[in-house]
DNA sequence: TCATGGTTACAAAAAGGTGCGTAATTTACC
DNA sequence: GGTAAATTACGCACCTTTTTGTAACCATGA
């Protein structure tokens, strides 16, 4: 049972953001409008399910909006919203500090780690 | 043990600092030193098995000092590191970003605001 | 029949909790 | 004097809960 609406914003926002997808999502997001199926070919790796959990928290929480386009086959549209885009430069600054700190470790680790950057 | 070497720096750092304890124990070391029963009072809902797990993930990847004093009963200290510390103001940034989303989605939310059709 | 954006059911895997064991020394007790 | 318990920071085994993957199904216009 899991009743506890935890008292500290931090726990919170690492309930949504932590976890492998949302950042991610919101990375590919910040190109601009993706679909779902642009989505995907973003990020193979993710299941169809999880691409569809993942964006519908997103929107829940307001970071992700969702436009459905009538017509069949069906088109739906996906963008961040204000919010969503104002938390793009916070994320970076992580992978910004990551980065600093994974440069630190590597003095010190034997090779055979290592990490390429994205495009 | 599974060593996922992913392309993209804030997959990585999400993966450290995704989950529930990370960036509670963090804000919790800002105090200054504490120990491992510290940790325990201070978020009583963690078990001993995960602190200590989170703790040691924390060692590894260079947020947290640990110093083990000798002696017996054991006595072990826990510090932000300098790369720790530098990740305080970036979790607080998260922190306040939320209140602003939440304290928006709290607020009115007058029906029809939200979903954009197209035809 | 295919494509799109889903959903659902079932299965596998990962995360997390509980409780016991351990170490060396002090203190508490018979 | 000898023994037992307590202390601290875990490790380990076992079990439950949560998350994620797989695959199949849906609607329907072209």
């Amino acid at each position: 049972m899991k009743e506890l609406v935890s008292r500290c914003p931090i726990e919170e926002v690492m309930q949504v953001l932590g976890g492998r997808w949302p950042t991610l999502l919101i990375y590919y997001l910040q190109d601009g409008t993706k679909r779902f199926s642009d989505l995907r070919r973003d990020n193979p790796t993710i299941s169809h399910k999880m691409l569809a959990l993942e964006l519908r928290k997103l929107e829940e929480v307001g970071i992700v909006q969702r436009t459905e386009f009538g017509g069949y086959p069906l088109r739906v549209e996906y963008d961040l919203t204000p919010a969503g885009q104002r938390l793009v430069p916070l994320i970076d600054a992580l992978g910004d500090w990551w980065d600093d700190v994974a440069g630190a470790n590597e003095e010190s680790r034997p090779a055979g780690t290592e990490r390429a950057a994205m495009s």
